[in-house]
DNA sequence: ATGGTTTACGGAGCAGTGTTCCGCTTTCTT
DNA sequence: AAGAAAGCGGAACACTGCTCCGTAAACCAT
């Protein structure tokens, strides 16, 4: 044990290979390109074939899908937390401020088909997606949550993890077959953003 | 087309054979129990073991597994159903009725393992079930909601069907790996009933 | 350059799903 | 009892996720 020297990890113990760092990013676009069109339970071997690999590539860079998809809207999940400070120091209230950043949290689910959804672990090695998205979005959540507490805007009894999880199975209920383009009005559409709208009303104190 | 005898379908245009009405209701009898142990997405297989038939019984008898869900929660969907007057009629307001009802609601969906996540359809055949649940659920929901608008006790711009689709997702939520008995202030586990009772509290007025 | 070592790749193969199809069995009718 | 109709069983196919190991590529020392 002396000096450890492999804990500096920093100071690259050794690079990785050049074609797997280009494999990688290939993996990562790949994956991408696809969850757009065929939702993130698109086939391994698609993901494999459009990249150009097999499919060992992809479980030795990614053991669980979850690592893929993560690592596919890591950027996104980041500005989505930092919004959170920036919109409760731009706006009055901070109940405002919350209901703005729900939507922007609801507007990031609905658009990755199936994103919302796959968070709901049907599947088995959903825990590092889920672990993923309730460690960086609780703490955002929460210090919105937190101050509406302190001004007395919402009730102090709910807590920002099962906040956020509601909200994400709300989304998760958008994008089904839902052709009603008749849009009477009992019979609207599900609209997602509109029942998480409703969701955060229903935090306010009477 | 003389007299059309086979739109008299009531006067049992030819009975069912014998062995073929046992085998549905052993398969109705299996798929239940299997129902309460593994969830309501049980292999198909396991079901035929189960009730001791070939798998080709069970799709002659109920070409998707939606067929099948239907089948098996017929009554207890029914139950709901007859609910709303009850409860419309038994309580001083229609928003506490409505909350009621939706209490009852989510009751029944979280009970049953998976079946709120079933109705998400990621599956292709779950049209069945979607019908079939939104076609008997919406009407009773729909008399809540109606009532409620009518004694100004809430926004009348939410329709049954859509806040129907927001319960249900909001059960479906519930049933995933939370084991936390910490239980801390902020951090509680995601509890359906109360995030469906924020909700309906949300539709309420100011 | 060259040889040896380490790292990474590819894709065949296994296991677990849903679904179909058709020869055989059971039931019903006469 | 015999023929016809209805129903049954499960092999077989298609499509998943995932593993494993022989082979190829990249790297490093000389």
């Amino acid at each position: 044990m002396t000096a450890t020297p492999t804990d500096e990890r920093a100071q690259q113990a050794r690079p990785k290979r050049a074609d797997a760092r280009r494999n990688e990013q290939t993996l990562l676009d790949a994956a991408a390109a696809l969850f757009v069109t065929s939702g993130v339970n698109a086939p391994v071997r698609d993901i494999a074939a459009r990249a150009g690999v097999g499919v060992g590539t992809i479980y030795r860079h990614f053991p669980t899908r979850s690592d893929l998809i993560v690592a596919v809207f890591r950027h996104q999940v980041e500005a989505c937390v930092a919004a959170a400070p920036r919109l409760l120091a731009a706006r009055e209230s901070a109940h405002q401020a919350l209901a703005e950043w729900v939507d922007l949290f609801v507007d990031f689910l609905v658009t990755k088909h199936g994103l919302a959804s796959a968070l709901h672990g049907d599947n088995d090695g959903v825990d590092t997606l889920h672990t993923y998205f309730v460690g960086h979005l609780v703490p955002a959540c929460g210090l919105l949550v937190a101050a509406a507490i302190a001004t007395g805007e919402i009730r102090g009894d709910i807590g920002p993890y099962e906040l956020l999880r509601a909200v994400g199975s709300l989304a998760a209920g958008e994008g089904q077959a839902d052709d009603t383009a008749a849009e009477s009005p009992a019979e609207r559409a599900y609209d997602a953003r509109r029942m998480a709208a409703v969701l955060i009303a229903g935090l306010r104190l009477s």
